[in-house]
DNA sequence: CACATGTCAGTTCGACTGACATTG
DNA sequence: CCAATGTCAGTCCAACTGACATGT
């Protein structure tokens, strides 16, 4: 069994610090449009999935429903989305973003992009696709239980 | 931790979903042994730089010297750690592991490490060494300022 | 009834800022 | 005085759990 003699060099600890100066560099990328990391990641699956329900939305993006609510309270507040006041079908409300909302949204997307591109700018694009393809394999051992 | 989408295309997104998956299993691994992320890391650090200060162990670990109380009590108030009552130079109290901590850490190492393997399981050692340069890779990049 | 959803309330936890005393 | 350190206090925030009403 090896040891982890010293954390600089474990594959682990660098994960970690690249998808810390990752978080970082998106915070720093964001903050001038007033939106955080996980309400971008909302508009983001806004945008892809229109009328989701909170719950859905929970569900898919792992938190609890309440949590859900803060950040869609937070953003309706702002006007970059809309949920109906009365549910047509059962209790769901389901959510849209609004025209201010989409346009937000593209520019989030842009400047996330931005800083993909900066991290990623000394690689080829074979080298991306041979670390997205490591990532993801790390990804997929780990979601294995450990038995 | 699947989505769907551009997302789903994203390095970006792929490099969190692996340190999440990470961080996640290192919970698991280590609640056995009643221990959190950011309390093995202290027990790393400690364990090959002994004798640290908190306000010391707080610059190196980028975390405030109030924040770096509050899991130092909680380690020490279990026995893994002490700290001298009084200073013998200036207010600084250097803290050290207690035999018990040391054990403990050797533990958390194993465990620890046992993750990591699970990780790269399917990694030949030149790939796992190329997936910790392209990390590091990416770190140095992205912590240049975007300009 | 069960089930999902929205929502209100309280909790918890980690990290932060501010303030202060002590020591070299 | 100044800088570093430890420590007490309060704030803040994001997530959580519990509870409940409402709708299919």
């Amino acid at each position: 069994m090896k040891q982890v003699g010293n954390l600089g060099e474990s594959v682990g600890y660098a994960l970690k610090q690249a998808a810390s100066a990752l978080r970082s560099a998106l915070d720093d990328a964001l903050r001038p449009l007033d939106l955080s990391v996980p309400q971008y990641s909302l508009l983001e699956v806004l945008g892809q999935h229109p009328g989701l329900s909170a719950a859905a939305l929970a569900r898919r993006t792992f938190v609890t429903r309440q949590s859900m609510q803060g950040v869609l309270q937070g953003l309706a507040a702002r006007g970059l989305l809309t949920r109906p006041q009365t549910a047509l079908h059962g209790r769901a409300l389901p959510t849209e973003l609004t025209s201010a909302g989409h346009a937000l949204l593209r520019e989030a997307s842009s400047v996330v992009a931005e800083v993909e591109q900066r991290m990623l700018a000394a690689f080829s694009a074979d080298e991306e696709r041979r670390l997205h393809g490591d990532l993801l394999r790390c990804v997929t051992a780990l979601q294995r239980p450990s038995g």
